[in-house]
DNA sequence: AAAAGAGTTTAGAATTATTCTAAATCCTTG
DNA sequence: CAAGGATTTAGAATAATTCTAAACTCTTTT
């Protein structure tokens, strides 16, 4: 479980833990990406939050999901040429890219594949982040997947709960 | 194994298969792809076609890699925000990215390993394409890795020799 | 409390990989 | 050989992202 004042608490100390201050617009570009649980663009961010704040610019937006990226409150996922999508689903998982319709669907990954991945790795090889990105058809599944358990829970950032 | 003169034939059936012209331009980019088992870029591949064909046009590497994609004879690449890279190895492998050097190796993936990564996708989720990268250090590995072996042999498309 | 200084935001310009366009060229087939 | 489709080409266009430099906002120092 994970209230907006909760979230908010955790950006905070996410960004004084790496030397950086807690702004209106980091604040407001994180919480509307916790909002919706989907995997917007930059420009889509961009659209919802100048409803909340319209004086923000875009570049501050796209420095704000840097911020978050770094501070791994969120996920950066890039599919091939298309425009970099931000994810708030912490939970190790992968991405699903339906080809027809676009649409990008949260595949959850057992720890032990996890483990598994990992260990293809020769020696010397270490491996920070392991991205894995599926591409095809989702026949009849019209809404994206992304179990309500899987919030982004930032008390939990691992998302083991 | 594989010559230049059978790459060359299996191109040629590849695109008359799919209706598509062999053209002296899809030979050479194919060939130079072939020749240095990296990961280039399109402006690199341009780079590298032009002395062997001075005239050819950048918007025609362009083409021409997005044809041999589609014949499924190279595959294509994403990191993070960078240009597209091209690879010739078809084994199925996944993608280690140094963070340092800007490196890619690639790294072999058993086929179990592959089978177990599909199992993870629930009912109605039907991948054509896995990419499978890992993002960190390479310690010690100032060569790319790709053994002798995993070169794209045309011949044997999948790579199971 | 004022001044200094670091960090941040902002608008707009710049960058750059890629795609588009339209004309020229090349094959293939009737 | 003529017609027609495919392909190539140069250059323009596009679009996501990054850069720049000035303005602003905190925090800390004096």
């Amino acid at each position: 479980m994970s209230t907006p004042s909760e979230n908010s608490a955790t950006l905070t100390k996410r960004l004084i833990d790496s030397g950086l201050r807690p702004t209106a617009q980091r604040e407001v570009v994180f919480k509307v990406i916790l909002e919706k649980r989907d995997h917007p663009t930059a420009d889509e961010i961009f659209a919802r939050v100048k409803s909340q704040m319209p004086t923000i610019s875009l570049a501050t937006v796209y420095n704000c999901l840097e911020t978050l990226v770094q501070c791994q409150l969120i996920r950066q996922v890039n599919l091939e040429r298309a425009p970099t999508r931000y994810c708030p689903n912490l939970h190790q998982h992968a991405h699903f890219h339906d080809e027809t319709t676009g649409q990008i669907h949260d595949i959850d990954l057992p720890i032990e594949l996890m483990a598994q991945l990992h260990d293809v790795l020769p020696a010397g090889f270490n491996a920070s982040s392991v991205e894995l990105t599926f591409r095809g058809d989702a026949a009849g599944t019209a809404q994206p997947t992304v179990p309500a358990d899987c919030a982004p829970t930032l008390n939990n950032p691992h998302g083991t709960n």
